[in-house]
DNA sequence: CGTGCAGTTGAGCAAATTCAACGCTTGTGG
DNA sequence: CCACAAGCGTTGAATTTGCTCAACTGCACG
């Protein structure tokens, strides 16, 4: 367990960036069952091969799910950002750690609640197979990253970023560097001098580290390939 | 739509040492249900934006489920074996296109006949989400596999394959040096070389490039990390 | 006996990593 | 208020890794 302190965060929550995910059914079940909670900067939510016991839908803030392998190295396998649902396995443990990456409103749902309701109401039954089923589907995104060169990733990522919020021509990033150097197989350095290179290239400015504005969506996506 | 022939593949599909999947409840509707057919070698199964109308359970053979970007590099999300359920997806088209890599025997169900089903019968429904989170498992597991580096890379796609079958100490590949390339995100060279290394170093045997015998699994393990 | 395909091997090159130094910002303690 | 340490990010030089291009092998087929 970290002991955290929830020194800067504060303002990064209020002015996140990320909408709610669009073009899907909303969660009805899981919205009016969860129970809110907040998670400080860093703070677990829970770790790998842990029970998995709840359901986690994000209010506010920003999330990894994460695996370290025996070497010391850390792969992140999603980041989480309002509106996301995560915490679903199939298996009775969870196959990942989960951390706060800010300050974020969580709300938490007893799995045994959600799945004794599916038993009866098929459009519950739905709804968890839709959550699973669209995870699958960013996870298969992210595949489609790995492949590519460093510059590819980087754009690739900041693009899903930027796409999440219809119309959006600028980004706070809530992850480090090592974030998303660990997300796109990539080292702090690469991440960093690719972030220059397409800032060089015109295709996005960078007012600070964590500040992406959007300038040429067309360059970006012609890097991405 | 490509012309295939079925050549030199009858010999493969016989001697097809990969099991049933493993720790798993059986799809009883999806077996009871299916038409059996057959595919040729490098038979199209269904294309990428096509309509999603089937769901597809291997009995025999193998198939790979890719997508190519726009400079024409192919990425192979998956590989199914025999046990293997795939094709499901949740919106309307197929994300994927996929092929049989030899000729197969594949079960073929209607996805509204399964889906009416699950709307009756929670146990179906229990099946279809399983069916997904086990994909989206397997997905996992090969994000992990591609922030490595190449050696990790091939070690642990053997590993995995050789892990299919509890005890299994060969195996015989149904997929070119070019599906191992395209699925690890490395080139045909880079796989050849890799292999030839890992024979070198005797954690494995190759008495043909198809044709892989497992000699020492905790050399292969530590080379995965 | 040649042709074609799949796989291997080698040499040179490009890309990303490693190691190291440096800059900026923020918080802490004198 | 200033000095300084810590964390995060950037930049540079040397090294390693994997890629590209090219030749070559083995094998199946006609």
């Amino acid at each position: 367990m970290i002991i955290q302190r929830a020194v800067q965060a504060k303002s990064l929550e209020s002015e996140n960036p990320f909408g709610h995910r669009a073009g899907e059914a909303d969660a009805a079940a899981i919205d009016s069952m969860g129970a809110p909670m907040t998670f400080h900067r860093n703070a677990e939510i829970y770790g790998e091969h842990e029970p998995a016991e709840y359901l986690y839908k994000i209010v506010s803030g920003a999330v990894r799910a994460y695996r370290m392998s025996s070497d010391g190295r850390r792969q992140i396998a999603a980041f989480y950002l309002p509106g996301d649902v995560f915490g679903l396995e199939n298996g009775e443990l969870h196959g990942f750690s989960a951390e706060a990456i800010t300050d974020s409103k969580i709300l938490v749902i007893k799995r045994s609640a959600i799945t004794a309701m599916a038993e009866r109401d098929t459009a519950v039954a739905r709804e968890l197979w839709a959550v699973t089923s669209r995870e699958l589907e960013q996870v298969q995104q992210h595949l489609g990253v790995l492949i590519k060169s460093a510059e590819e990733r980087v754009a690739g990522f900041l693009l899903r970023l930027l796409r999440r919020v219809p119309g959006a021509t600028q980004i706070r990033l809530p992850m480090s560097r090592q974030d998303m150097a660990d997300y796109l197989g990539l080292t702090i350095e690469t991440v960093s001098r690719v972030m220059t290179r397409l800032e060089a290239a015109e295709a996005i400015a960078l007012p600070s580290a964590r500040c992406v504005v959007l300038r040429d969506e067309a360059r970006l996506s012609r890097v991405h390939h």
